[in-house]
DNA sequence: AGTAGTCCCGTAATCGATATCATTAATTCC
DNA sequence: GGAATTAATGATATCGATTACGGGACTACT
């Protein structure tokens, strides 16, 4: 088993049949004007000698790779993950193969991401910003002028013109929020995420304006920003949030991760979930369906984004310079568990 | 912002400087043949027109194409991304990109990715087997015979001379249900995974010798297969187990989330964890930890897996064939946390 | 002066496929 | 029968880089 096979290559297959190389590639790509004879030799060979076209040598000839970028900030947990999973899902059924890169939550490594994407010919960039990104956005521009599509997710970046597709988070704060106020809950509590993202700041707004729709007053004391979205993190935010105001009787937080950390603390206080205090939080993971109780979630619509963001890159690349369209935005779907069955015990009620 | 600009290439940084495309190149690449002046004014340019050399003909060119395949079944869960964590960290920091593809454990998928990956012309291919691949195996001869390395992690296949990393599964599951009996336990379960995958083989194989290595004989019933990995398939299997011997007093599992399962239906049937009944399983999930009491599992090394496979595959491409190394085995670890710390409150007892 | 060596750079082949433009032979038409 | 089509294939340029080879200019040494 040698390391070094010679890959058989078209040139070969025209030399043992005693044809021009245009031929061969002809004859494989079914062109019409080869006899169907000479067609035929050549598959069979072609499959005999288990023939396989160099796909670089082909992108570079025609000038396009058919593979497709993708900038995530990390694969831990579960949501970007799936979105990957829905982006190779479409991608593949186009034909395209896809590169991942994880940037990390570092601005460098995403710019270093990006360059080697470019490098390698991808045909279009998919990503998600880190959360150090924030205001650079010439790593951008300079996909941009280059001229291949880039399609932001989730995550997007201060940008005009960006094309980009993102869920829906206020809606998704505004509709969880008033879910526990239809149970009950008077004085609820938002542990919040960095707000220099999009996301983060969007739930935070969704959040305060559902109060003020309910004509509830916000209190300064219900808002936790959270400095890192951990577990401790969680458990710091609560304790806090409890010694500011100890007849809370609702939390909404931005990610479940702490949130499993509030509601230990909950529980290590006494307090029962949801009699005493009901949850709902951001983001579908598959661990909130297995703590006790079960909690109350948005779900992100992670697979349907990733397949969005590869149809709009791939009408990018079709119909070239599309005229300003908006960002596409997904709608959340709150699915009540039992941590914010409030008071009643009754059957979920759906809010709106 | 047009679609499609000319990619500034070598030729025009030649054309500009009235110099030959070779000199450019060379100077690009730093050729001790070119003066430092020349050297200066093509970086100069190659600078200012933001140039960036086409990677796919530089490949096509010097027969390598600096990227890495990789197959993994799916990218749920925690194991498989932080396992390509390891990979992507190891491979770019080697200047390789990394192609990810999903079987989603179809047989099928997994012959395509493989295509896939070959046409694309990468440097090698790291992959898991998909959970139906079980005795089909020539797709990875075909990878052997174009001469590119391959490299199996955690799943592998019934082939003789592959290389692969895996976990010692084994002496995992040996420690986990030794540390067990250390706690007491006397009658001791297994939910078992599908026993073609040698993971979950060896994780019974595992549980069964520790079991006669302390001399408790091993009763049949006291050993459930799994046919899905579900969180209801652990359910239903604690249950089953639990009315084939009502006096278990510890569980061992091969996956993590059905014994979110088992825990519930502990929980709704009134025995206490640990107390009546200590639970270790597989995998060290993030949930695992969440989980009320948390769970002691055994941590699979996902990481440096991942990284172990991409210096297996840089040797490999170095020396050549490499004459039958023999599978590189990672020590698990065991994480004892409150779900086996059984009768006595102490603190946990390493075992071995 | 002649030969060798060094430095710097150009010419051209090459990687493996695709695409354009001939070219040859057979067929058809009037 | 000669011109015009059509069918089937060949020759060659090309994509954007790398690289073996060659050569001129200059210095140096015998």
């Amino acid at each position: 088993m040698s390391a070094k096979k010679h890959q058989t290559s078209i040139k070969d297959l025209a030399l043992q049949l005693n044809l021009s190389i245009s031929t061969v590639s002809r004859a494989l790509a079914g062109h019409r004007d080869i006899s169907e004879a000479t067609k035929q030799r050549v598959r069979q060979l072609a499959q005999e000698l288990s023939f396989r076209p160099n796909q670089l040598a082909a992108a570079l000839r025609k000038g396009h790779s058919k593979t497709l970028g993708v900038i995530v900030p990390h694969i831990k947990g579960y949501f970007f993950p799936a979105v990957l999973n829905g982006i190779e899902k479409v991608a593949t059924r186009e034909g395209f193969n896809v590169m991942m890169c994880q940037s990390n939550e570092d601005l460098r490594r995403e710019k270093r991401n990006i360059e080697t994407l470019l490098d390698a010919q991808v045909e279009g960039i998919l990503m998600s910003v880190s959360a150090t990104t924030h205001p650079e956005v010439e790593h951008f521009e300079q996909v941009r002028r280059q001229g291949i599509p880039l399609v932001f997710f989730d995550r997007v970046p201060e940008l005009p013109q960006s094309m980009a597709v993102v869920l829906d988070d206020f809606q998704g704060a505004y509709q969880a929020v008033s879910h526990l106020i239809a149970q009950g809950c008077t004085r609820i509590a938002h542990l919040a995420g960095p707000q220099h993202l999009n996301t983060s700041r969007n739930r935070c707004l969704g959040y305060l304006e559902a109060l003020r729709a309910h004509g509830i007053a916000h209190d300064e004391q219900w808002l936790y920003s959270l400095p890192t979205l951990t577990h401790e993190a969680g458990r710091l935010g609560m304790q806090h949030l409890l010694d500011s105001d100890p007849k809370l009787d609702g939390l909404f937080a931005a990610y479940a991760i702490p949130t499993v950390g509030a509601l230990e603390v909950l529980r290590e206080q006494g307090r029962r979930v949801p009699q005493d205090m009901a949850l709902a939080c951001f983001s579908n993971e598959p661990f909130t369906a297995m703590t006790q109780p079960q909690l109350t979630v948005i779900d992100q619509r992670a697979e349907q984004m990733g397949e969005t963001a590869v149809r709009l890159f791939l009408q990018l690349l079709k119909r070239g310079p599309v005229y300003a369209p908006p960002h596409l935005v997904l709608k959340p779907e709150l699915i009540i568990r039992n941590s914010s069955l409030h008071r009643s015990q009754e059957s979920p009620v759906p809010v709106r």
